[in-house]
Order: structure tokens, then sequence, then C-alpha cells
DNA sequence: AATAACAGACCAACTAGTCGGTCTGTTGTC
DNA sequence: GACAACAGACCGACTAGTTGGTCTGTTATT
């Protein structure tokens, strides 16, 4: 096994800073104390602490974005695809949290050039979960009465506010917050004739078998 | 009509300018410029830097508390409270926008001292909603099967995030928003037999009759 | 030997906060 | 009514400390 590399180890420690203190609330000294390195290791790796910064956002949506298309691709229904990328993202809080954290907190401070890359990304994401959304009105399966962009940030609101409580080692696993997300979200789309139809419902207790 | 005191002038410059740029991204000097008063003006009428973050975060949370506070003791029942506290709750973002923006995205740059005290009432916030939620399961209005504070987070996340997109003088009015919420909200936590009851089902078609 | 990886002293810029001073209006005194 | 005494609001040059970033030198690697 090989030792870690510096720069993940700057990665590493910023990111877990960055979630407590913010990205103004920690300086490279900090970060380059805190991991045993130097501001000529620091500043070897990364041109600036703008550059940290990035990377870190763009770490994150670029994952986030791939397992999104990921889960699209992998089902045919909307109901199908919407949990599943609700399912994939939520999962995304055990592996990224202080990434969700830094990326929903700082991206305010990131260089406009930075800013412009990671935005095209995140817009990216966005109109996905609207493309479900107009998918499952089409077929009937959403109400139609919803429109499609309130009810997207609705969902988005409901999953990323996540990292505003989530305690990973909590009570409940992240597959179990999953569920419940789904579940709430399922109930408030569905129309009446997809909550009977028989593929939705199997679906449906497949994942949900309370009681 | 009298000039508008200088505390004022600086708290909104403040605040329009927070929106955008974040706390650490405006300076003291930059405030007192772009109000045409002094350092002087400012440190005359704040302690620090902190404790105008302070005051801004005061100002809201107590508002918005006593509003739900307000709204729960207006109704009786878990479903009408629900709504009233959702309501009242969303349209403070045309009263408030700003306020809620750094409430959410600064809040971790408060000093400790300052930081507990808003960290309370926000607290107080929280448990009125459980309070609501855990009611309306009591009362079979709502599903027994929801967790009771995911419930809560999520319905929390959902309203919240609209600070993260919502534009007053957009396309939809505030109000038109709440309803949306709502709706899905009530979708979301409503029993089928809570649904069909004819006060609840009454009170449903009062505030969205679409078509 | 040449180059990449890192160390750490140093610098220049910036920023929150201070402090002596001014200006305006109010109150008390004759 | 005139004037002294005073208070509070506000001004802005200045300071002390901090922070991102640089630069020269040292160590490891191939």
């Amino acid at each position: 096994m090989v030792e870690k590399q510096l720069k993940e180890r700057i990665i590493e420690t910023a990111l877990k800073l960055f979630e407590k203190y913010g990205y103004h609330g920690v300086t490279v000294d900090r970060i380059v104390t805190e991991c045993n390195t130097s501001k000529g290791g620091f500043y070897h790796n990364f041109k600036s602490k703008d550059e940290l910064l990035y990377h870190i956002h763009e770490v994150f949506i670029t994952y986030v974005l791939n397992k999104a298309q990921e889960a699209y691709g992998k089902y045919q229904t909307p109901t199908e695809r919407l949990c599943a990328i609700i399912q994939s993202f939520v999962k995304v809080f055990d592996l990224y949290k202080p990434h969700i954290t830094v990326f929903y907190q700082e991206s305010i401070y990131l260089k406009p050039e930075y800013f412009e890359k990671i935005n095209e990304k995140r817009e990216q994401f966005k109109q996905v979960i609207f493309q479900v959304i107009r998918e499952g009105i089409e077929a009937r399966e959403f109400r139609s009465e919803l429109p499609i962009e309130i009810t997207g940030m609705s969902i988005m609101g409901m999953v990323n506010w996540t990292y505003k409580w989530y305690k990973p080692n909590g009570s409940m696993t992240i597959e179990e917050i999953a569920k419940i997300f789904i579940d709430l979200i399922l109930h408030s789309l569905l129309t009446e004739s997809a909550k009977q139809k028989e593929e939705i419902k199997a679906f449906f207790l497949r994942n949900f078998s309370h009681s």
C-alpha cells in the first residue's frame, strides 16, 4: 500500500475544515499545518485556494451528474427513473457529505470563470429532473396539474436540505432516509390511476412495504 | 417624513450586499461607502461586523417564530395548522428574502454566543413543525408510518430551499408557490381516510381548486 | 545530474476596528 | 433672547493583525 498522496490529503483536510468553519473560516496556513505539510506543498499542488475550492465543486457535481444520467438510462418509466435518481443522489451523502456542504455553502465564492463551469453542470442536473417530471406527466403517471419547475425545485430542496441535518452514523441509514423521501415524493406526484396500475403498485411495494 | 435612520440604511445595504457576495465577500468599507456613511457611522451603531450579522439573524428568526406560533394558535386541526404555518413562512420570502439568504448561508460565521441565541429560536421553530406532525398522526389525519423528524425536515427543506431559486417579480407569486407546496405536502402526508373526510376535503378544495 | 516534490521564511495587500476630532442640536443660565 | 455647556451622531486617517501567495533553498527520485 502506497502512502496517500499529498494532494489527496490536502483535499480531505480542507473538506473537513471547510465543512465545519466555512471557506473563509479556514486559512491556507491552517490547512497545511493540519495535514503536516507546508505552503510549498500546497502551492505545488494547487494554483490557489480558489482552485482548491473549484476542485471540490468539480469532483462532486461531475459525480452526481453522471450518477443521475446513469440512473435515467437504466430505467424506462418516469416513476422508476425518478426514484432511481433520488436514491442515487441521496446515497451520495455517505460518500460526499463534506463536498455537498461546501458545494451548497461556498459556491458564491468561486471566481466567475470557475463558477460558470460548475453552474453549467448544475443546470444539466436540474434539467434531468425536470425532464423526468415532464415525461411523468406526459405518461399520465404524475399529476398533470403540477408545474414542472416548482415541483422539481421542491424535490431538490427536500433532498438537498439533507446536508443541513444528516449525521452519518445517526439512528437512520441513508438508505432508509432515501426510502422515506421517495415515499413522500411518490405520494405527492402520482395520479390516482398510476397508484392503481399494477406495475407501479408492484414497484412501490417492492420498495416500501411498511407493515 | 423623517430621513431614514442611518442604522436602518446600514442594515439594508449590508443585506443587499451580503445576499449577493456573502458575508466575507463584503467589507465594512464597502458597506459604509455604498450607503454614504463612514467607519465612524458604522461603529457608532454596531459594536462590530459580527453584531450586524447577529442583528440580521435575530430580526428574521424572531419574526418567523412568532408567525409560526401565531398560525398554530389560530387553528385547531393539524392539517389546517400545518398549512397555515407553511403559508405564513413562505410569504416571508417577499418580505425577508435577503435576511433568509443570510440566515441560511452565513450562520456558521456567527460568534458562539450569538450562534447559541439564534439556534435556540431555530430549534423552537423546528419543534413547532414536529409538534404539528405528531398531532396530525395522533389525530389520524397524517399517515402513521411517517417518521416525524424526517418528514419535518423534508418539509422544511422543500420550503427553505426556495431561497436558492425564488425571484420576487418572477412569473409566479409567492402565494401561488405556497399553494403548490401545500398541495404536495398534503398529498404526501394525509391518510386516505383523511382525504375523504368532509371538512378536510372542503378545506382542500377551498385552497386548491385546480379545474 | 536533472527534475519533481516539498519546506518555510518572507512579502504585499487587505481588513476590522480605533481614536481624536467636528458638527449639529438641545438644555440650562443669566 | 443670547450664550455657554454639553451630548450624541458621525467622520476618516491610521493601525495592528491577518492572509493568500511567492521565492529561494533543500530533499527525494529516476
